[in-house]
DNA sequence: TTGGATATACGAAAGTCTTCGTATATATTT
DNA sequence: AAATATATACGAAGACTTTCGTATATCCAA
């Protein structure tokens, strides 16, 4: 398990990674590339970065490295997710659910979905 | 209203400030001091620079100078808390509800709370 | 009134992140 | 086989953040 913090772009490539599985780079440049205007060279250095810091895997047996996330998605989500609520809502997960949920506009299906989880979580007390 | 976005440093001495009101740099330096080993100096200078930014405003009338946040709380989570989910949950802030409610011990008043939230969403539209 | 404490200003070093040019090796095409 | 395309490796510049030492001014107490 990988304990360091992916950066801004670290994050956009492990996006790219988590839902495309192993790929190789040009792939992930390709994608990226139609969301910000950057060189090829960059997102390369960037995944051999991510790759010394353990956030990456790759398989190196060809000459095109076949790249794959190192650390799940629920796992840096939640990571990320424990430090934002602490920086910025000094520890309430329960106010950034209440603003979250304040200022978005929520399906039908997402709060039924809520309240059933709530329901469980009254239920399991 | 200012668009720059705080740093992580930046988003600690903000906090005191949110709490506190209008101080002067020795008290927010105080505070931060009790989280992590950090000289007078370096407070000072993170709070000049946020003058700069527009960060906060301060009173110079006197030989110490007084501090107050120019951004307001809320706006500033929302602000945040809007490229949180953009960059960590693709934009799904539904996906970050559960997952917050998910993982962290919400109290029965704080359930309460949000079951009336959603009453209310629901009965808007 | 003089020495010590405390304030801001300033500059610059150190760290991190991002970006890309260039070199070199390998594959592909003509 | 030669020219072209494409891959990784490497180094380094530029931007931003964080940190703090030093200079200078002001206040306060003995």
């Amino acid at each position: 398990m990988s304990n360091s913090k992916p950066t801004e772009s670290e994050l956009e490539i492990l996006q790219i990674l988590w839902e495309h599985g192993p790929v190789p780079v040009r792939f992930v440049h390709e994608i990226l590339a139609t969301q910000k205007a950057v060189g090829y060279t960059t997102t390369l250095k960037l995944m051999q970065i991510m790759a010394e810091k353990g956030l990456v895997n790759r398989d190196t047996t060809n000459r095109t490295h076949i790249y794959v996330a190192a650390i799940s998605e629920e796992q840096t989500q939640q990571q990320l997710l424990d430090k934002f609520v602490e920086g910025t809502f000094r520890g309430s997960a329960m106010k950034l659910v209440m603003q979250a949920l304040g200022n978005n506009t929520a399906s039908k299906e997402e709060l039924d979905q809520i309240k059933a989880l709530i329901q469980k979580i009254e239920n399991e007390e």
